[in-house]
DNA sequence: GTAAACCTTGTAGTCCACTCCAAAGTCAAG
DNA sequence: CTTGACTTTGGAGTGGACTACAAGGTTTAC
């Protein structure tokens, strides 16, 4: 299978796979005798792996790191765990952050509602007054 | 004022404010005769607008515009008030597609808890399993 | 035989707001 | 006079996950 098919039949462009093959995420591929990359059905389950872990919320920095523990023989379950709990405290972490940020704007939209017409030469009360 | 006077008066380092120069939020500095930047007082409150405007949810991009419309001699509330209402949808839809993230990660967490002990030579079964 | 579709590599760009570096010049204190 | 703190410029690097492009080589279909 070249690297097209493969693409096609997991959802990706070649781009995202020789850029995984690039980042150590797949492993090198073999190659035909002109030199295009030659894949085994079995990659198909490598690259969905893959997509399945980044859509639990891993990065592809976890997600390599699983890859390399399992390559090892050791079931990654436990690293797995590990990783998803720190992505979770980030997230959460984050969500703070972007409701604080929502109340500032929110705010701010009151009070330029609420503002009188700016005076000329003025360069924005509401930002002045923060 | 010196770069370094200036930066410590407002809570930046002098890359900051170099930056700024460069991102035309700031005008050209004067230069004392050896090159140095030499900035008057009220560069102070030029540099605290910018980091109010920050504060409030804006990026510099919009900042920008913001300083081009005053300097302009117009009031900029108009534009301020849009660029508000975009990034708060902006907020909004990032928040929510956050907390999709928050379950995920939460869910994964606890179907690793509830998974049996992992054979060996498996990748992950909670991640196949996604 | 030729055109289209595919593949290769290497490189650069995207977004954002800085941050860090090197190599050189300037200034103040003791 | 020397040391150390400051400044200058230009350029590269950060994170994250790609995406885009150029300039060539290969394969496939007709």
């Amino acid at each position: 299978m070249r690297i097209g098919e493969l693409a096609k039949s997991v959802g990706v462009t070649p781009d995202t796979i020789r850029y995984y093959e690039r980042e150590g995420l797949l492993p090198l591929a073999d190659r035909t005798p002109s030199g295009y990359r030659d894949y085994g059905p079995e990659v198909v389950d490598d690259l969905r792996f893959i997509k399945k872990a980044q859509a639990l919320g891993l990065k592809l920095s976890d997600v390599r790191e699983v890859l390399e523990i399992s390559s090892g023989g050791r079931p990654p379950c436990e690293h797995v765990h590990a990783t998803v709990s720190t992505r979770l405290t980030e997230v959460e972490q984050r969500l703070k952050e972007l409701r604080a940020l929502r109340s500032t704007l929110r705010e701010t939209l009151e009070r330029l509602d609420r503002a009188p017409p700016p005076k000329a030469g003025c360069r924005c009360a509401v930002i002045e007054s923060a």
